[in-house]
DNA sequence: CATCGAATAAAACGTTTGTTTAAAACGGTC
DNA sequence: GACCGTTTTAAACAAACGTTTTATTCGATG
């Protein structure tokens, strides 16, 4: 919104930032040296540990530059939500996904990068990551179960949990992974637009959390 | 089944699939060296090359042995299915989950290896495993788009492999941070039984994979 | 007993990794 | 222009990695 576009920053920090952003999502935290990072920054094998201090605190600022935000405006839509008083799945759902739509959609270049970094973060299978994680999302996870149960009265709590669980795994899973679907199908199924992949999900999603739900009519 | 029982391999090289197997699991395969692996397994560090040739593959080797039986077994109660005429969605769930919990339930010890492993191939973020994965999967995704289209006729080819996306991811993220739910409820969720965490799964995405349908009654 | 192939053992190989060090270059301030 | 902290550079570090090589041990066969 601001007048300053963020195209080639000059300092070094922000550069070593954006290039590890990019090489870590689409090859892994481990899978990336230091030296490739600074390399393609056009920076010396040593700025990282400058600025840095270390590879992993490198890969925790990477993470928490852009989960920070995301994390913050699913509790403001969720905010939103509430006071404003409409109260149904599918916009909780979109309080979910939304925000990191958004934030894919500020990449400069078409890749998928930001979906593969946020992917790794939510699935969090390195270690590194996960103790950032887990200072993270309790926040979210809380927030969102509130919500679910408030919505859906049939719901437990350790339902909601789990519920949230899954569509966690679904969105995490489906946008690291959209751009194979073209192999995996065999060519039978067409690559989705964004647009596509986020109604599909949200349907998807909206019918699990409901599961159970309104049995007697709406 | 059989009268054999596979405590403590005697040779050495299924020794060391049983502790690549467990370490991968656990660790990921980058993380883990050669070194643990034949350490562990009591086996010189060469061994693994000599047995397989190379740490890529062994990490096809363990892969290969249990998500090859997954996929069939899959496949095996799809023809079932049809040739039985029954064709509810619960039972499509079903056939996606069950093979993963049973080839959990053979392992050994109580840990979660093995949903770890498949989590880790059906999630594929290691680019080693990606072409083994690749390989194996088409058919699978082929021959569930084919079942949720004929039991769902309101769902589009492309809807179908999307919410099999969906699925699929819902089920490995699930089964690999299951145990991590403690932390990210902040003990307000109590760690689910794999009974429990089945049929809060099946329920959850047989309504996704419904969605919209018999929206004029059933 | 000698012999042969399979299996194990120990050691070294060449790379690559993250990190550290020490010197050089830069850019304002007095 | 000299001085200063900040930044960049080049070089070296020790450690860990996968892999290869060379010997040695083992068990059965002739």
């Amino acid at each position: 919104m601001s007048a300053i576009v963020n195209e080639a920053p000059t300092d070094t920090r922000e550069r070593l930032l954006d290039v590890a952003e990019r090489l870590f999502a689409e090859h892994g935290f481990d899978a990336v040296s230091l030296r490739a990072i600074t390399t393609d920054a056009g920076a010396n094998l040593a700025a990282v540990n400058y600025y840095f201090g270390s590879k992993e605190a490198l890969i925790e600022a990477v993470v928490a530059r852009h989960v920070e935000p995301v994390n913050r405006k699913r509790i403001e839509i969720l905010d939103g939500i509430r006071q404003g008083g409409q109260c149904d799945v599918r916009s909780i759902v979109i309080a979910f996904i939304d925000p990191v739509l958004e934030a894919a959609a500020r990449g400069i270049d078409g890749d998928n990068r930001f979906f593969k970094l946020m992917s790794r973060c939510m699935a969090a299978r390195d270690e590194r990551v996960s103790r950032l994680v887990m200072r993270q999302f309790p926040e979210v996870v809380a927030r969102f179960v509130e919500i679910i149960c408030a919505s859906c009265p049939s719901v437990s709590s350790n339902t909601a949990h789990l519920r949230l669980m899954f569509m966690a795994g679904a969105m995490a899973h489906s946008l690291f992974h959209h751009d194979k679907l073209a192999i995996l199908s065999q060519g039978r199924c067409e690559l989705p637009s964004f647009e596509v992949l986020r109604e599909e999900m949200v349907i998807f999603l909206a019918a699990g959390l409901t599961a159970g739900e309104m049995e007697a009519g709406k």
